[in-house]
DNA sequence: TTTAGTGCAAAAACTTTGCAATTTA
DNA sequence: TAAATTGCAAAGTTTTTGCACTAAA
C-alpha cells in the first residue's frame, strides 16, 4: 500500500525501500538507521539513511530527534512514544494519557518540537 | 539569580557558566553548542557542552533536538519556538497559537516528543 | 535503455572523554 | 588547599556526499 505513494510521489520502489517499510511495519516503535540497519539483512545503512529521508518527505515516515539521534516510525500511529533519553528504547503510550506518570518511566519530561522551512529555506 | 540554582545543586559558579548564562538570558532563541560557542568569547566548545548539560540536569535550560543538533533554551520562557529544520534559525511562538501556520514557516510540523528513563536506565 | 537508486569509501558534523593545568570556595 | 572545572587533544557517534555500478520502469 505503500508502494502507491512512493510510485506517485515520483520515485521507484526498489528492494531496500520495500524490506525497511515492512520492517517499519511490524515494529511500530522508532527506531534509528542503525537499528533498522541491523534488524534487516543486506542493506548498507547510506541506503537506509536514504530511504528513511524520503520516506519522511513524502509523509510516510515520522522523525523524532532524540539525545542526537533520529528515530523513524509510520506516520500512521495512533499513539504516542516515550523514549529513554539513555538507551533509546521506547513503549507506546495512549493519545489521552496522562503524561505526568507513565509506568516504567522516570523524569519524565514532554516537550513540543515545532519544526518548518523558514522562508529563506523553502525555496 | 541562576547563581543560587546552580550553588544549591553543589556546582561552582564559574566564569564560563556566567558567560553562557548571560548569553542565554538575552538570546531567548534556542541555540545549538556551536552557535553559542561562537558568540561568547574565549569559551571552549567543550566547556559550552558541558554547561549546557549541567544547566539541563538542574533544570535551568530545555533542551530541543532538531535535525541532528541539539539546542539549548532558558527554561523559564513563555513561549514555543519553531525551528527551521534547514538552517536552525528559530522564532517565537505565543502558547494558544494556531499551529497549522504559522507566519514565516512553510511545511510546518508539530510533534509531542516524551522523553525520560526507562527502568533499566534509571538506575 | 534511460534514469533513479544502491553500495562502498571517505568526509563532515556533532558530541564525549581523558588528563594536566587552573580556578573556585 | 582541596575539590571541582577548564582547555586542549583525541576519539566516538551519527549523518552526508561522491561516484561507479546496478536495478526499476
Amino acid at each position: 500500500m505503500f508502494e502507491q505513494t512512493v510510485k506517485q510521489a515520483g520515485y521507484k520502489m526498489t528492494r531496500p525501500r520495500r524490506v525497511i517499510l515492512d520492517f517499519l511495519s511490524e515494529s511500530h516503535h522508532p527506531g534509528s538507521a542503525q537499528e533498522i540497519h541491523e534488524r534487516v539483512s543486506g542493506i548498507d545503512l547510506v541506503s537506509v539513511y536514504r530511504a528513511l529521508a524520503l520516506f519522511e518527505e513524502i509523509g510516510i515516515v515520522q522523525r523524532e530527534d532524540v539525545a542526537g539521534t533520529a528515530r523513524y516510525y509510520l506516520a500512521n500511529s495512533q499513539h504516542h512514544h516515550i523514549t529513554c533519553t539513555k538507551c533509546g528504547c521506547s513503549q507506546c503510550v495512549p493519545c489521552r494519557h496522562q503524561f505526568k506518570s507513565i509506568k516504567g518511566f522516570k523524569n519524565i519530561n514532554h516537550q513540543l518540537t515545532l519544526t518548518g522551512l523558514c522562508s529563506k529555506c523553502v525555496k
